[in-house]
DNA sequence: CGGGATCCATTCCGATACTG
DNA sequence: CAGTATCGGAATGGATCCCG
């Protein structure tokens, strides 16, 4: 793949065409996290983990039983990808049973700002969306 | 799954626990399509596409050309997606051979704007993420 | 030129069982 | 309570061949 500033001329004779150059550096996956970003957050669960986190730090267990289709395993490694790409912090407190603290970060709450605008665009346009799906099926297959 | 409005209350006695409840129901896979949607985004080859197309309408080749990583399969199958969703449209023209051009619908570009909010985002805090990446790395396994 | 059909590798995710 | 480990099915994505 490697960091690709994709010259871009149009199929038609080189002579007339306009150049136009687009630069897709910026989504190349080997260069830069907006790929890996959008995979992260476009994981099953990862939106609905800032959305709650993104209100007030939470424990493991009230995480759970907030979202009951998770399972553990997907909880905790949603949670950790997170947590690795800086967006969350994880406070263990030496209690008896353990309790575990998940937090937002700065930059998480930056995130959570164009995430949230997104996330909002949907919710508000799903019906758009739903049409056009209708409408396609319909139409086609 | 089902729609769930999860209530949503601390794990300290009821008594004197703040009962809050918080609406997740808007990430519901089967409610909605913001998930959906992310999903789709979050696919390998959509926010590529709907990068490229956001600047003017090109040809199945052009598109191809642009990404040289992309094979067509992949190519077809995203445009269709992103087709029946609403958010471009395909048009055929009766040449020979024939071509095809792909272009943003309102849809498309109503779409584009959070979305773009985003991938800037994305774009300039990459640095942040890669160092939270190589911290926690570094300071776990 | 712009696909469709098929096959295969990889990754994602859920269910279950076990632990400090 | 908050995880880890293992397994298997499902979804995703790539390679190749064929077609009007």
């Amino acid at each position: 793949m490697a960091g690709s500033v994709v010259s871009l001329k149009s199929s038609i004779p080189p002579a007339e065409a306009p150049t136009r150059t687009v630069d897709l550096t910026a989504l190349d996956f080997s260069n830069c996290p907006v790929r890996d970003m959008l995979n992260q957050i476009g994981g099953k669960w990862s939106t609905l983990l800032i959305e709650a986190l993104s209100q007030r730090p939470y424990r493991f267990g009230e995480l759970r039983r907030m979202i009951p289709d998770i399972s553990q395993r997907m909880l905790t490694q949603s949670l950790r990808e997170l947590q690795r790409d800086g967006y969350i912090e994880r406070e263990v407190f030496p209690t008896k049973p353990p309790s575990v603290e998940y937090r937002m970060t700065d930059l998480g709450r930056a995130l959570y700002q164009p995430l949230s605008q997104l996330l909002n665009w949907a919710e508000a346009n799903h019906a758009a969306v739903k049409a056009a799906r209708e409408r396609y099926d319909r139409d086609n297959g």
